[in-house]
DNA sequence: CAGTGGTCTAGACCACTCC
DNA sequence: GAGTGGTCTAGACCACTGC
């Protein structure tokens, strides 16, 4: 079987390898979002194993969110990395069913490079380094800020973003992480709890001290299982809303 | 192929044949729970399907969860049903990540066949019928209330219910379900919010009244993807704390 | 129609568990 | 070593999409 140089691990099944090789060819941008892989047998033909290995192997990448199969079309590349993710957790719009919703405008308020807090460097794994980047954000709906996110990235991949403009961060952080960055989200761990606001956040919110708030713990992890990001986003409790599938 | 009287559909897969088939089998009790299941290669050779074809069909079982393969070993029928599920999304003991922390005792308040809401026979598509059987537990910890449970279930396959004594029924309701009735809980979708507490169910609680609270709305399904359960369940805000993994 | 992914087969060998 | 599930193969045919 032909790998790409990046040493695979002859230990792990084969499926495992081309799994990580195919993984490592679309992050790098192979191909477009949107676009197309070549056909299952082609694919097969390149790593040189049998189809059902690789059938297992794109398996893997779409259950990592990579790609996405269509019946009788061929294999695409997950383009939209989805999401309004965090926003539709809670319910802001009168049409809170509508997928088409836009995504909430999205206001920097803070941003810089810090030292990260210790149980914040634990979660991303800094090690030794205990510096990162710090962000503060509000999110809006019709002008009104309805949600309060503070963010830190590992300086590592992320320094980039100290220099570009706060005025060119779009609204959704995750493409943004991989246009400029070259980070995937693939995957995220969520911890909802319930407090109250403080007095310097309820007034970014516009709303009274020591309101109840929904509040959200996320760890972002790239392709490669690594935490990327953590943040904390504060809402309304009132107007919070969570959906979960269970097994 | 050789399948069950029950009429295959044609239509589907093989391996989606086999997978009902093999589940109506678990179900009706054919192995223990926790009991190994013969091996693939004897399935596959009862089926008259070739090994791929099983393996796919008891992944399928495992996916919704009553199967547990185990490398070297076997497949096993799940026996625990799991879990305190709902319980571990609350923080109430000091040692919250033990695994081995016992189940909360269950006290039943109230237990009688009544006229549902529109919106619960909704949820239970009851149908023309809009009669079902309600339930009111708390759950309790060292002897304290920590939650409040409303139940609705469908008249159907649970009116036997209302004949146990309440001393009979089990601190965790969906085992008690499969023995008593055959239902067999496969799947759930909850519904997280905050509010207050009403001042009759705060008593019940041992809290002030307006207090506030996670409210867990849940709707379990069967194996066969029939909605049999809704509970509503409320408890302190401050002590909640949920778990999520996206993707 | 050609090209794609989805299903299925019959066999081989590997990795793990238990005796 | 015997028995289990896990990986892998090389091929066949089916179902869906789009020209």
């Amino acid at each position: 079987m032909r790998m790409s140089a990046n040493d695979p691990d002859q230990r792990l099944p084969r499926y495992e390898q081309v799994h990580d090789a195919l993984s490592r060819r679309i992050v790098a941008g192979e191909w477009e979002a949107g676009a197309a892989l070549p056909a299952e047998t082609e694919l097969a033909r390149q790593y040189g194993v049998a189809l059902g290995t690789m059938r297992q192997a794109i398996a893997r990448c779409v259950e990592a969110g990579l790609l996405e199969r269509v019946h009788g079309k061929g294999t695409f590349v997950r383009s939209g990395m989805q999401n309004a993710l965090m926003f539709r957790f809670f319910r802001f719009r009168s049409n809170a069913g509508d997928p088409d919703a836009s995504v909430p405008r999205a206001v920097i308020h803070d941003l810089r490079e810090v030292a990260l807090e210790p149980d914040v460097a634990a979660r991303l794994r800094t090690g030794r380094s205990m510096r990162g980047i710090f962000l503060l954000r509000t999110r809006l709906i019709d002008d009104k800020p309805v949600l309060l996110e503070r963010i830190w990235l590992p300086c590592k991949p992320f320094r980039r973003l100290l220099n570009v403009e706060r005025g060119r961060f779009g609204d959704l952080l995750y493409p943004f992480y991989r246009e400029q960055c070259g980070v995937v989200i693939t995957r995220a761990s969520e911890e909802i709890s319930f407090g109250t606001l403080r007095k310097a956040d309820a007034g970014l919110l516009g709303m009274a001290a020591e309101s109840p708030a929904a509040v959200i713990r996320r760890t972002a992890f790239s392709l490669t299982g690594e935490p990327v990001e953590f943040r904390i986003t504060q809402g309304d409790a009132m107007r919070f809303h969570y959906n979960v599938d269970i097994r």
